[in-house]
DNA sequence: TCCTTTTGTTTCACACTTGAAACATAAATT
DNA sequence: AATTTATGTTTCAAGTGTGAAACAAAAGGA
């Protein structure tokens, strides 16, 4: 295994590398090579063996990759193989949203426990999910050994939440905040913006290319992959 | 105003832009040098110049931006002085979870229809927005004006509905499918891929430089905005 | 009028990502 | 044993984004 640093855009490909692969298992497929996967998926074959070469020889020369076997590999480099506890900082509609939602399972993780400042939230149950009050969050981080927190709170509170999370060792991060926190030391955060991808959309529909009337009409131009 | 390719990174700053002006307004502040902007919210002057200057002259120099004037030329290059509607498919936790989400009026965009296959949610109301049949998407679009779409199907249906929402006409999509989907003529995709995200901060608390056994406690190392 | 400030603009170096190309190597098949 | 297939690996060119530097131009203040 190198010791080379890995590019976050490898380890989403790797993401979606095992997305295709559980597909295929799905449709029944035991081997795949990496030019089948890149032209079922519309990928680059070239990059499908490069990212896979950073971590090992996963291969067959002359054959392929083994589905079940490379999934697990992919499984294991992700860290999907190992459980992961979730605690929701928000209990409002977003964060009891994510409560339940069922790709936090599917990627091994759990949701332990949500959190609000509500007096009258606390207590409650959102599924089987309990809501806790903010005060007690070390605590309970401790007791439910929570390690990857979601941060469901309005901007204003964000940064004040990412501290209390920083402070209890926590040092996975997903923000659905639209605001920019100040990270300190080894903690990672993965921001999903809501509001950013929305006003570039607004953009795209807005922007001055768009304003000269034509109307495109769906037409047989070569279909892409965006992401 | 300029007619080169916009790069998205550039919009989507200004988004960040805007938000960082919304702050400074609430404090009270009527001018902001890019200096100034850039060092409170840990940006870059040049940057900031250079993506104003795409769209035009708005600054005054010795002076900087008046900062409410900056935000009007930002909101109209956005777009978000125009309303939009939306429409949301899929009435599960997460559909319903985005038709009252607030981030959505503040962009100035309206929920304006649910669509699920369900027989038994048609016809029920999310908050003030109705459940309508999937199979009356394109009369429903036309009927509300609907010009954006919110995919939030299972994956396995993703590219099907898809398929309904370019037919209908609409160009812009905002997909939480963990699916990449193929995109025909001029439809801008934007994806929330809540798998990629989770899986990145696995493979973050899996990999073998944080394996060591250090346990890496917050210290004063300097702080850091991460996007 | 002169000086300071700050924008608008260009240029450049650096880093990163991608995708193609080339080729040795290994496995399987004929 | 020879051939075919497909991986593992390196190299390279092209494109893009970033951030620094430099400087003219404009506005305001002394």
């Amino acid at each position: 295994m190198k010791v080379e640093k890995i590019s976050e855009l490898t380890t989403n490909r790797l993401s979606i590398y095992l997305r295709c692969l559980n597909e295929l298992t799905a449709q029944g497929a035991k081997t795949v090579s990496s030019d089948g996967l890149a032209k079922k998926f519309h990928l680059n074959s070239a990059q499908i063996r490069k990212d896979l070469a950073y971590f090992g020889e996963f291969g067959v020369r002359g054959v392929g990759y083994y589905i079940d076997d490379l999934r697990k590999h992919i499984t294991k480099i992700l860290g999907l193989d190992k459980k992961h506890c979730v605690g929701i900082i928000g209990a409002g509609r977003l964060g009891t949203a994510l409560a339940d939602y069922y790709g936090f399972a599917r990627s091994n993780f759990t949701v332990a426990a949500l959190f609000d400042a509500d007096k009258n939230k606390i207590g409650e149950k959102v599924g089987t999910v309990e809501i806790f009050d903010i005060k007690s969050f070390t605590e309970t981080v401790e007791k439910y050994k929570i390690d990857v927190a979601v941060i469901a709170v309005p901007a204003e509170f964000a940064q004040d939440v990412l501290e209390q999370i920083m402070n209890s060792g926590i040092k996975a991060v997903m923000n659905f905040a639209p605001s920019p926190l100040r990270v300190i030391g080894d903690v990672k955060i993965k921001n999903v913006d809501l509001t950013i991808s929305l006003e570039s959309l607004s953009y795209f529909l807005a922007k001055p290319s768009n304003k000269n009337g034509k109307i495109l009409k769906p037409n047989a131009a070569k279909s892409r992959i965006k992401q």
